[in-house]
DNA sequence: CGGGAGTATAAAT
DNA sequence: TATACTCCCG
């Protein structure tokens, strides 16, 4: 993930710190690290669909870590990611495949009877689907934490936070398991942060300035620095065979301009290096430059920096590869956690919480959870349309199931547990909750229109269709798209917006049945995928 | 010999 | 998933 080998490089960089370090200020959060952190330890109930409360361990674990920082007075941003952008659809398909195979040998292992085999290489199988992210920021909602989601990829947008004056929405550090966000620039990126708060810090403008160690980025800008990152193989591009991150080093520290390291590689590499390298790396390089993300201020995308004399001469289409435009009232609908990237729907429609929350209804019903279902069922208490800034962030206090929040007690919990080393072990225990409540997002049974119901019950018992569960295919979600939708002005962009969506990705095909997506078609398996990390 | 690429194994929860 | 170890190439 991310830079290869860049971690290890750096090492002469990194500073051991606490976080306590930024009490007082904004610090940003790749929810991405700590989501996938957390559903380590549920992950075969994730993977298997479970129907126990064991799945929802990860917004346990993500929560802890908030309180964590509230505790030491630091201001959490919680940064999602968005769609992907098409450069990393080769690296994103690599990771699926991974994920598939982990996990058919975990089903193997399971069917044989070795469940700690099995577990295993659950772990390696979760997939982080834009459903759990959308758990998460409810939770974040009630709890009255900032959060964003990127309109691409969370690392853009945090750089971009990171580089911003803390008064203006700026943020002091990030924190992340992602190498990726140096590529980007960011100014203060911690890495491998514990539960206590520890965790491994690097400082760009240090690395630039210190003298006398080796890797030595004396003299070094952002830009080398950046092209040192993609010569060593990122995510958008793989490096050229022989190259990792010593020799990319080493070719910038030589040479100081990415352009001149560009036609030396090509004299010396010249028969290993792809006909489109060249292209490619100025692509790449410049995603690490001027993603499009979010500015909450305008509410609309923006680049990370404005445009270089060059690229501003380029069309729309032809900048496309940053991550395409998108219409304001949509990127702000993304961004506020009520549109999803992935397949521009409405969160609180369809998704798969239809399909998660009945069964755990029908099988479990316990007096606070009825009390759950009875809220679902009265739309008017429990209800967020799409847009609707006004009822945001209400939805779970005036559900009296979730109206006290678990997470004050945490938070009172978690003091007990850094205060003093002694009393940790006692806190530990009173820090696993007895009581999950069910956390009911919005109407689970409103979207159930007639003939639906068995549409979805047909990919939930196909094993193999994973991908038509999680990323319903046209048909079913078109439908309820018009008729949920029209409920709410401003659709008309909204629905201009999803045809447009429509045409690009599926070719103007039919719209009918509840196609399975096509293996062998490149461009139309890579949009099923969300957002994907082994 | 250094570095890259591939493989093993432990750690975290 | 990350780090350690090993092999092989220039």
């Amino acid at each position: 993930m991310g830079i290869k080998d860049l971690l290890k490089f750096m090492k002469p960089y990194i500073e051991p710190i606490h976080i306590k370090k930024y009490a007082g200020k904004r610090v940003g959060i790749d929810a991405y690290s700590w989501l996938h952190k957390g559903a380590y330890s549920c992950s075969m109930e994730i993977c298997l669909d479970a129907n126990s409360e064991k799945k929802l361990r990860y917004l346990d674990y993500f929560m802890h870590r908030i309180n964590l920082l509230k505790h030491y007075n630091i201001t959490p941003v919680v940064v999602f990611d968005g769609g992907s952008i098409p450069c990393k659809a080769a690296t994103q398909y690599e990771r699926y495949r991974k994920r598939q195979t982990n996990r058919e040998l975990a089903m193997e292992k399971l069917k044989e009877g070795d469940v700690n085999a099995a577990s295993e290489l659950f772990q390696r199988a979760v997939n982080i689907t834009p459903f759990m992210a959308y758990q998460l920021i409810q939770i974040l909602r009630s709890e009255s934490i900032e959060f964003v989601v990127a309109p691409y990829e969370a690392d853009a947008q945090l750089a971009y936070l990171s580089g911003l004056e803390t008064e203006k929405d700026g943020i002091a550090a990030v924190i992340t398991e992602d190498s990726d966000l140096l590529a980007y620039g960011c100014q203060a990126t911690i890495f491998k942060m514990d539960r206590y708060g520890n965790g491994e810090e690097i400082i760009l403008d240090k690395v630039f300035d210190t003298v006398d160690r080796r890797p030595s980025f004396q003299n070094f800008s952002k830009e080398l620095f950046t092209g040192m990152c993609v010569l060593a193989g990122c995510d958008f591009l793989p490096s050229i065979p022989g190259i990792g991150i010593v020799k990319a080093h080493s070719f910038v520290s030589k040479y100081r301009n990415n352009e001149r390291v560009l036609s030396v590689l090509k004299l010396e590499k010249g028969s290993q290096m792809p006909e489109d390298y060249c292209n490619s790396f100025r692509e790449a390089f410049a995603v690490f430059q001027y993603a499009r993300i979010y500015d909450t201020n305008t509410k609309s995308l923006k680049h990370m920096k404005p445009l270089s004399q060059t690229l501003l001469g380029s069309s729309d289409k032809d900048l496309d590869f940053l991550g395409p435009e998108i219409p304001s009232s949509i990127a702000s609908a993304i961004a506020e956690g009520n549109l999803n990237p992935a397949n521009m729907e409405a969160f609180d429609r369809f998704s798969s919480s239809g399909l998660d929350l009945k069964p755990l209804i029908k099988d479990h019903c316990t007096p606070k959870k009825v009390v759950a279902i009875v809220q679902a069922k009265h739309p008017s208490s429990c209800f967020v349309g799409p847009f609707s800034n006004e009822t945001r962030g209400v939805v779970m206090k005036q559900n009296p199931v979730l109206g006290e929040s678990k997470y004050i007690h945490e938070a009172l919990a978690l003091q007990k547990l850094v205060s003093s080393p002694e009393v940790r072990e006692e806190a530990k225990e009173a820090i696993v909750w007895s009581d999950i409540p069910v956390r009911i997002s919005k109407n689970p049974f409103k979207i159930e229109a007639k003939g639906m119901a068995e549409e979805i019950s047909i990919s939930v018992e196909d094993e193999n269709s994973i991908m038509s569960l999680e990323f319903p295919d046209n048909g079913i979600s078109k439908k309820r798209k018009h008729q949920e939708i029209n409920l709410d002005q401003g659709v008309t962009e909204v629905e201009k917006f999803q045809e447009s969506v429509d045409k690009r990705t599926s070719s103007g095909k039919g719209r009918g049945k509840l196609n399975k997506p096509k293996m062998s078609n490149q461009n139309t398996i890579f949009k099923f995928f969300s957002r994907v990390q082994v």
